[in-house]
DNA sequence: TCACCCCCTTGGACTAAGTCTAGACCTCGA
DNA sequence: TCGAGGTCTAGACTTAGTCCAAGGGGGTGA
């Protein structure tokens, strides 16, 4: 909230253009972990003339330059993410969402001492149903 | 070892035929992972004349029946995996290979606990390096 | 103010992965 | 032998994503 997206997008090397603005502005600011035509389609409501290889384009200039994250965590499905600090990652089988789990929420060791494998980064994927508040039926 | 591929599909609900022995002897003795169109080329050397649908149907009826899981790690890549037991992965991110991970070489604890999200079951998705033996260069 | 250049965007063609469908083909029991 | 049900095939279709050539727009120097 601090810093305004176009600052943010000058600060990891990105020139601002409205294309560019208008995916930012609902890509970075959602826990929906939305694929890329899902984003496409968000951005059209306000943007309608913008393209998809736009998009696409843009969505990877993003994840080259840190601003997200992509995962590949259910049925090929390919989305992306704003936050970019480690954490894990809960699939409802139910519904299909992807919910972010925070880091220290799961308690992981003994990774590093695979033997042969150099681990440089690790996650925890579960996959389940979420409970209570959700369901009031 | 003990029983036989056409027993091992009879077993499972499935009734044999010489495409379904021919995928089932790939795929249900490797470990590399393949994705269906790698399954494909791999039944195909032996037998030509079989159809994608039939490879994309066989593939898709033994998940159903357990005898195969499906796993979407990593770019969007579905590949399967006769190892239907728990257990973690690791994949190189030099070659994208991706190698099974005992269940007991990593420690999680506290999956379990996270309120409002019922866990059936996790992974531990790990990225990196294979070190030693395979590089001798 | 003008012109130029460079980067960005666009639309459409193209590719790859996967599904669907209609018809042909087995196979087994009666 | 016949029929029915299950299986297989080829090809059309769909969806996700990339590539490419051409057009456009904004900043900078003259």
């Amino acid at each position: 909230m601090s810093t305004s997206i176009p600052e943010t997008l000058r600060s990891h090397g990105i020139q601002p253009s409205a294309q560019r603005l208008a995916v930012a502005e609902y890509v970075l600011d959602t826990t929906a972990h939305p694929s890329a035509d899902q984003v496409w389609g968000k951005v059209r409501e306000r943007f309608p003339m913008i393209s998809r290889a736009t998009v696409y384009n843009t969505l990877n200039l993003f994840v080259a330059r840190g601003l997200l994250r992509q995962h590949a965590l259910s049925e090929g499905r390919v989305v992306f993410d704003p936050n970019t600090e480690p954490h894990h990652h809960f699939i409802d089988e139910t519904t299909g969402a992807i919910h972010d789990v925070p880091w220290d929420a799961v308690d992981v060791r003994r990774v590093a001492e695979l033997r042969g494998l150099d681990v440089r980064e690790y996650q925890v994927v579960m996959r389940g149903r979420r409970k209570g508040k959700a369901e009031k039926a």
